[in-house]
Parts: C-alpha cells; structure tokens; sequence
DNA sequence: TGTACATCAGTGAACGCGCGTTCACTGATGTAC
DNA sequence: TGTACATCAGTGAACGCGCGTTCACTGATGTAC
C-alpha cells in the first residue's frame, strides 16, 4: 500500500481540509472518519487522541514549510553582501508556500487557515507548540530583515513583521472567496501565485516606510 | 435595574469576552452563565439560542461601530475637494475603535477577535449575517476611497483594502499578547493606541505603492 | 519447510460525559374593571 | 381602593444527542527455531 493512501494519510487528509473548513471543535472525528472512509477507531489508533491528530496535521505542513524556508535562509545567508532588500526577502518567505501549493491543489488556503485558527487558539496549547517546534525558523528570518534594514529598531522590524503576517495569512486563507468575488465584480480571474505577486509591493512599501 | 446589570447584558458581557478567548463552539452556555452568574435556562429565555446570542453580541458591537463610522464617513463626505488622502482615511476607520476602547476596556481586541473568528466561520451564517447588515458601511469607505486614488483600478482597492482589513484584524486581534512580547523583548511599553498610530503608516505606504 | 508465537492494522459496539434545549413552575409586577 | 387576571423574568431539573475514547476482538503478516 502506498504511502499516500494508507489509513493514516486518509485521516490526515481529511483531517486537513475539515478542519481549515469548520476549525477544531467542529470538526467531528466522525466527520473525517467519514470523509477518509475509515474507520472511527482507527483515529485513536493511529494518533492516540484528537488533540495530537491536530498536532500531526500541523507537522506535516510545518516540517515542509520550513524546511523549504530554510533552504531559502539558507541562499540568502550565504549571499551576504548582495542585494538583500524587502521584495527578496518576502519572495523568500512566500516561494515555499507556492512549492506547498505545486504539490497539493489549495494547500496554501487549507494552511493558511489553519495558522489562522492556531494563532486564534486562546487555550494556547497549539500556539505554543507551534512556536516551540517551528520559531527558531521565524528568528532566522527577522535576523535577515535586521540585517538588510539596519536603521530601523529591533521592535520597529517586529511589529512591522506582525503586520505583514497578518495581511498574508488573512488574504490567502480567504483567497479562495475573494478571488471568486473579484472574477465576480471586477471579471478578474487570478490564481493564488497572482494573489501573492500583487501583496508582496503592498507589504514591501509597508516595510519600507 | 439598571441596563447594565440586567440579566441579559450580563449574558452579553460573559458571552462576549469567552467568545473572543476561545471561539463559539469551545464557549459553553454552561460557562458563559457560570460567569455571568445568572441561571443557565435565561440565555434561551432571553436569547431563543446560541445562534441568536452570538449574533446578538456582534450586533452591540458592530451597531456602536458602524454608527461611529458613519458620522466619520459623513464628515469626510460633506469636505470633498479637501485632502483625502490614505491617512485620513485610515484614522477614520480607526477613530471609531479607539472610541468603543474609551467606553470600554480591552473592547478593541475583544472586538477584532470576534471578527476574526466570525471570517473563520465558514459554515458562514455569522459572516453573512455581519455583511448583510453592516456591508454598506464598507462599501461607503470603499467608494471614499476610489475617489482619493481615480488612478487606482477598482480591484486593486479591493484587494489592498483586504491586505489592509487583514493587518489591522490579526494584529489587534493580538495586540495584547504582542504588545507583552514588545514589553519584554524591547522594554518598550506601548498602549493599544500606540499599535494603532503605528500601524497607519505602515498600511498608507502599502495602499499608495 | 513447518509450526508456534508475537506484532501490527483495523474493527464494531459500547461507554460516560457535557452539550443545547425544554418544560413545568414560581413570584413579582402591570392592567382592567 | 380592591380584586382577578395577564404578563414578565427567572429557575431547577430533566431531556435526548453527539462527542471522544475504550475495549475485546479479528485476521494478516513477521519472526524464531
């Protein structure tokens, strides 16, 4: 049996999608056994609880993200010196997710909304797994944005990065619905690589302000 | 009895603060009366459902914010010909947000968490509900801001006002968990009003680029 | 090669629990005559 | 002013339902000798 249709998979598949779709506690583990055609038990089975089958969907998303990320870093660390402006380093920070999405059709909306509804998270437990596990990848990158804008303070660049994340989590988990509605009102069709192109002078001038 | 210590505002206090911390579906009625102490039965006496409770929540705060925006947007309306340039119009969607906070502490995050949170839902009753009643207010701001860019193209307001929607949201949404990092990390010690003066420039540079 | 046992993936049915909602009821206040 | 009835705000206890989880079990595959 193949890595991809094991029982496992199915289950983080269909986990993935309901719960960016519907969030965690809306999501039944009826509705994904469901949905990946399995059987109810077999979610205990494989990942002991519900709690750690949302863990491991993050995983997944997260081990990929970055370490394509890191590659990224990786090239950019290595040309010090170079041009090492507001657009690179943006495009750095958004070419994994466009490799994300090569892989798997709307995968940047399903992540994007699931980051989302982690950093919405109050209870925190996956917040702070999330930052535990994958923050080391965010600091390398505010290192580089500190070392190509030498001039603005440490928590000017901090800030400034919030809101960028911000602007990009919130537009591309809802792009699925904005782009329909842009086809609708404004008889644009665009992909979500369009999408990305057009936020990254937006946060750039931004930076640069 | 005065109104705020009725029963059904202290059901809409409660509900309003657990909603924002941990999202709908994770607040119990159990919870929200637990902390309002008042009898579990009178949310449905008084509220008919969760549904409709939650609903009603949105309606206290978007009534007082919409209403505020409308005398902004009214003002800048009636001054055509004067500067109306990114900056004004910015402060205009903020000033009434920084009123609510005035009346109300924390109503700021409280608020963008709730929005948040209702652009999550995608079962989406909520989200069409909020638009539905409140979207012409959007659609007034839009218009002001076609006028101040002509040379900007319909959809491109559209989506930079989207990028901009999704700064503003996540981070006040998250201002307080921010604004502790900032005080640790950088000892600087800032108020949500800060956030927001800081944030302007940040989103005017973007939405002129 | 054959036998005995262990491990693994998966299953059907049941468990107790917390949930939103309902219901019959109480007591205070308002209204009609 | 007094009486009868209606309306309103609130309550305690129970309802059925869907939930995550558990358990005893099956059958297939792997391992030891």
């Amino acid at each position: 049996m193949s890595k991809n249709d094991s029982t496992k998979s199915k289950i983080l598949d269909a986990a993935e999608q309901l719960f960016a779709e519907r969030g965690f506690a809306e999501t039944s583990l009826r509705t994904i056994t469901a949905r990946a055609k399995v059987n109810l038990a077999s979610v205990n089975y494989h990942f002991g609880s519900k709690k750690s089958l949302i863990q491991d969907v993050f995983d997944r998303f997260l081990s990929d993200y970055s370490h394509e990320l890191g590659q990224e870093l990786n090239a950019l660390e290595a040309n010090v010196g170079n041009q090492l402006d507001t657009e690179v380093l943006l495009k750095a920070l958004v070419r994994p997710l466009i490799s994300i999405e090569a892989k798997r059709e709307k995968s940047i909306s399903i992540f994007m909304r699931l980051l989302g509804r982690a950093y919405a998270e109050t209870q925190g437990h996956l917040r702070r797994y999330v930052t535990e596990k994958y923050g080391y990848v965010l600091v390398r990158f505010t290192l580089l944005f500190q070392k190509a804008y030498p001039t603005l303070s440490n928590d000017q660049i901090f800030w400034r990065l919030h809101y960028t994340l911000g602007s990009l989590i919130f537009t591309l988990a809802g792009s699925d619905a904005l782009r329909e509605i842009a086809a609708a009102d404004f008889d644009r069709q665009m992909q979500i690589e369009d999408v990305i192109d057009e936020i990254i002078p937006f946060l750039a001038a931004g930076m640069k302000a």
